[in-house]
DNA sequence: ATATTTGTCTATAGATTTAGTAGATTTTCA
DNA sequence: TGAAAATCTACTAAATCTATAGACAAATAT
């Protein structure tokens, strides 16, 4: 499972690329909208600046906007940044891999070549679409 | 991520399915061969039994067995009986739906539907995959 | 300059889940 | 009866998740 700190992201950017590009939207109006609690929207789009996703102003006028294009952010990215692994084993993640500690050898255990399988199938899916995707499908 | 629990109730049923059928198989047994902590492989073993894929023994030759055949135990199932939801979303999950409470309307989300997308690559997979299979392999 | 607005940083806290342990009890067999 | 094995009850420690509080820093308007 996504943890809820994913999903308000991936909602958070989604209306971030809805509202009008390049102009600063601040958390509060985010977190309104989409029912975030704030305090921890706070830190979700703190996460998603400090990862070269969001830009920020601060003071009045200011806010978080889309630095990077919504095309441009994967799905699979998103996930990677806030929650980490997305294979269902450490020992078949690409990005956060480590041994299991239970087969004695990696490359011939059933577990490992099944899990890539699965591994495989949803990164086909989650590398492929984007937040700008997302955002299309939701407007019309 | 697969919990813990998890790993090790795979790797258990393969190690009953890769030994003698029908014999009793001591949870020490089973806990030295795979380096599983014995007391909490006993939990995990009481589980598959409270489910119906494995029956014990009491007493001086008991032990657990395969109740079911190994071709019938399919991986999603073992996953689903240990771990519980499978999808990466609670409104997407076949077995254990939740509202994610954040769309107004799930069937035009955008989200959803992507992550439906990955139930069901994921569930194809792992629905056409048994321990007997993993055994199989593993044997070879 | 100063007040206001907004993001940033530090620190904390409650709830839940994960991973496991301890010890008494029951059943079965020899 | 005694030993071996599962079963049951009840914990516990650590990590993670989901936040919240409050001080601080920067930008802007007046």
């Amino acid at each position: 499972m996504l943890s809820k700190k994913c999903q308000y992201a991936i909602h958070a950017l989604i209306y971030l690329t809805e509202k009008h590009e390049k102009e600063c939207t601040t958390i509060v109006e985010i977190a309104d909208a989409k029912s975030i609690p704030h305090k921890f929207l706070e830190v979700i789009l703190l996460d998603l600046k400090n990862a070269g996703v969001l830009g920020s102003k601060k003071g009045k006028g200011g806010g978080y906007y889309m630095i990077k294009h919504a095309d441009q952010i994967r799905i699979i990215d998103v996930i990677r940044l806030i929650d980490g692994a997305v294979a269902m084993l450490p020992c078949v993640s690409l990005n956060f891999y480590e041994s299991c500690g239970l087969c004695e050898n990696e490359k011939k255990c059933s577990i490992n070549k099944l899990f890539k399988e699965v591994r495989d199938a949803t990164l086909k899916i989650l590398s492929n679409n984007t937040i700008g995707d997302l955002a299309r499908i939701h407007r019309s």
